[in-house]
DNA sequence: ACTTTTAATGAACACATGTTCAATAAGTTT
DNA sequence: AAACTTATTGAACATGTGTTCATTAAAAGT
């Protein structure tokens, strides 16, 4: 039960026309038709397969979304302090924006739909749920965690959302140092 | 100096128009031509005022976000407590989330731009930074305050992110008391 | 009221969108 | 290798997009 290798290969070519034609032009401006002439595909054969531009993107964003969760699996220098493994948790994330910063731009590019927002929060989210569970979720019981996590989460997107704003200029070491400044004045965990 | 009467005609034909067509579909399948056909405007003098569909709903936004910052302007039952003060500002906000809860809706949309996030964050950034400023920030001369107001600018988003995705079933009040636990943990203002 | 200014119109244009359908060709099964 | 399955193709169609331009008409200035 293999993947025709025709879908493969049509996928391919406008995943490799999309990649080139972000050198020059921004996704907003690039229409199906163009995409299709560049791949050499059969406009009529785009649309077996996606709804719009944007659904090419997001299906190579797919990869970058696994480089993140792989790169937040692998160990880091961790110690003993609560706060610390927060910020060295973090900055995996810091490294991997930085490492793929040119498809953040178009992320957080005012003009893009939600979507690629709401993909990224979804996946951080994910990690700040297993960061946070053990320790705080028994004490308060009144509390509902879908709101502390999500909360905890978008602030660290603010994070992103700043840097991106800021052209990705801050370092990533001043950025983690801003972070555990940050962290430090609220100071999550320091019921543990 | 007065506005040309035949804009503010047009204009306000293509809102009524837009605002009718959002009742039964939603903004992204609503064409330009479509919308100039119900407002009764020639689609070319559409191009002579705006770009897109989205413009003429970013227009009528305006009005929204100008009864936010009134919203937040007015003064609430403040405490001598920081904390209480900061919740008390945030449930202002929830009031105006609710109350335009069909425009958020639309805001909040994985198909929408970001552009309108951003602008929530914007406005919602500039009453964070009024809020904080005046205790915290000669302390800490190594933080960057940019980073910090972002941060905690989108945590608050997050929560209301958290209360879309949950279809707004949320009570303000319960919504609140969620809000007081967070910060609670965190405590951002112990310092004062 | 008359003149000036400028917004709105309708027609036309090339191109994009989204869909259909029979014909073809490429891949998979046997 | 032959028989099958199905992805791709090209053509066609109605509609949408974004722009232009001369004409019309409405508002503003005098």
């Amino acid at each position: 039960m293999k993947k025709d290798l025709r879908i493969i290969k049509t996928k391919e070519s406008l995943r490799h026309a999309l990649i080139s034609l972000l050198k020059t032009k921004s996704i907003e401006t690039i229409s199906i038709a163009e995409l299709c002439r560049l791949a050499q595909i059969n406009r009529g054969t785009f649309y077996l397969h996606y709804k719009d531009v944007h659904e090419v993107f997001k299906e190579y964003l797919d990869v970058i979304v696994e480089d993140l969760r792989k790169s937040y699996e692998e160990p880091y220098y961790k110690t003993n302090y609560k706060i610390k493994d927060i910020t060295a948790d973090m900055i995996k994330i810091f490294h991997h924006v930085k490492k793929y910063q040119d498809f953040y731009q178009i992320i957080f590019d005012e003009r893009i739909p939600m979507m690629y927002y709401y993909l990224l929060f979804d996946t951080v989210r994910t990690f700040m749920r297993d960061s946070i569970e053990e320790g705080l979720l028994a004490a308060q019981h009144e509390l509902k965690v879908d709101y502390l996590i999500s909360y905890q989460t978008n602030a660290i997107l603010g994070i992103l959302i700043e840097w991106h704003r800021q052209e990705y200029k801050t370092s990533i070491t001043e950025l983690n140092k801003q972070l555990f400044m940050i962290i430090s004045i609220h100071d999550p965990f320091r019921m543990q």
